[in-house]
DNA sequence: ACGGAAACTGAATGACTATTCATAACGCTA
DNA sequence: TAGCGTTATGAATAGTCATTCAGTTTCCGT
């Protein structure tokens, strides 16, 4: 089969889960589910993936590769300086879940199904994510911009686990509220913490 | 039966789960796997808890009482002023995690299973530790120490997304590092960041 | 248009497990 | 210690669902 359409149809189908797995939960979801709502045969499902948790990984998978890519673009890319990365990695990463919040239900709930797959997706994706926003804090320590006494990858945890809240928070708020509305308080606040006095 | 033997074996039935669920997780984890650790029968279980959900929620909500408890007592306690009361809190949310493990993987995993369960953890339990720590930051604005600019609530779910952080990072590093002796590099970051200038 | 290969289908299979309930054991009181 | 209400037991029930695979359809090069 062409590998276009091949691809797309894998597509479709991560697709599908996403809508699915968003709405019942990951253990809720049947693979009969993903397959009615895909269009397809549930057997069809396992032409592509090799089971549902595969289905469930390689979503993540795909959904960070995306994030990576233009996180790596800021931080490689000429922009200023460290305090004006920083403050675009924030508004990247409240964008992209603020955009779809079927995609950071799962991102923000669904990917935490046990220690078991948790593990493996934090050993993939986040470590790398996680890296880039440490490269930003060391960039902003030889500017002389931040704290020296600064772990960079301690304050790149700091970073995530503020963004990861704020994603979280606004995932079970009901209210209509624009996620990415917050990343200007939170990068004011961030920066104020790491700046150098 | 004495009311003092009931509540010891639901303890007892509590204690089994966690640390059953802490290791397959909790769908993984089987009623029977449960009663077996605790030593009853399968039924038994159902004589304590109305169902395997219920019984998950009522660990969360006994340890959320501790939690609380406690830091409403520095909350309200006579002590110094608002940023020692924040470090304060910083080291009991790390401790009370760093003591166990098995319950600290619960939290900091098992607990986020599906957007039904978490919301409804979420509107019980962690809504009113928020407060709590949302107090302490009133409560620098007024002593003058925290910048007046912020709002409190956004400024504590910034501090509960530094500390469910470094807990979910420690969960899943396999060092023997401990979750406590993160509390002064945070609360240093954290206070530079809501200090008045 | 033909034929073989590649894709797809969906019913059947095989496991698994939360919950129930008839029966048994317990423990308290008189 | 006999009797009775309370508690506990664990086999049976009643579903559920991921995964497979024999059979069917679609595709495409000739």
């Amino acid at each position: 089969m062409n590998t276009v359409r091949r691809e797309e149809k894998r597509e479709r189908i991560q697709d599908a889960a996403v809508l699915e797995i968003a709405r019942r939960g990951y253990y809720r979801t049947t693979v009969s589910n993903i397959a009615r709502r895909a269009g397809v045969a549930d057997g069809t499902i396992y032409l592509y993936f090799k089971n549902k948790e595969d289905l469930l990984v390689s979503i993540f998978e795909s959904a960070m590769r995306r994030f990576t890519e233009q996180a790596r673009q800021i931080v490689e890319g000429d922009v200023r300086g460290a305090e004006e990365k920083l403050r675009r990695i924030v508004g990247l990463h409240l964008s992209l879940l603020g955009e779809d919040r079927d995609l950071a239900v799962i991102f923000q709930v669904e990917f935490r199904h046990t220690l078991h797959i948790l593990e493996r997706l934090s050993r993939s994706g986040i470590r790398e994510y996680m890296a880039l926003i440490a490269r930003v804090v060391e960039q902003g320590k030889e500017e002389g911009v931040f704290r020296r006494d600064l772990d960079a990858l301690f304050a790149a945890k700091v970073v995530f686990g503020i963004l990861d809240e704020m994603a979280t928070d606004w995932v079970l708020s009901r209210k209509n509220t624009r996620l990415a509305s917050r990343a200007d308080p939170v990068s004011d606040l961030l920066l104020s913490g790491l700046r150098a006095s």
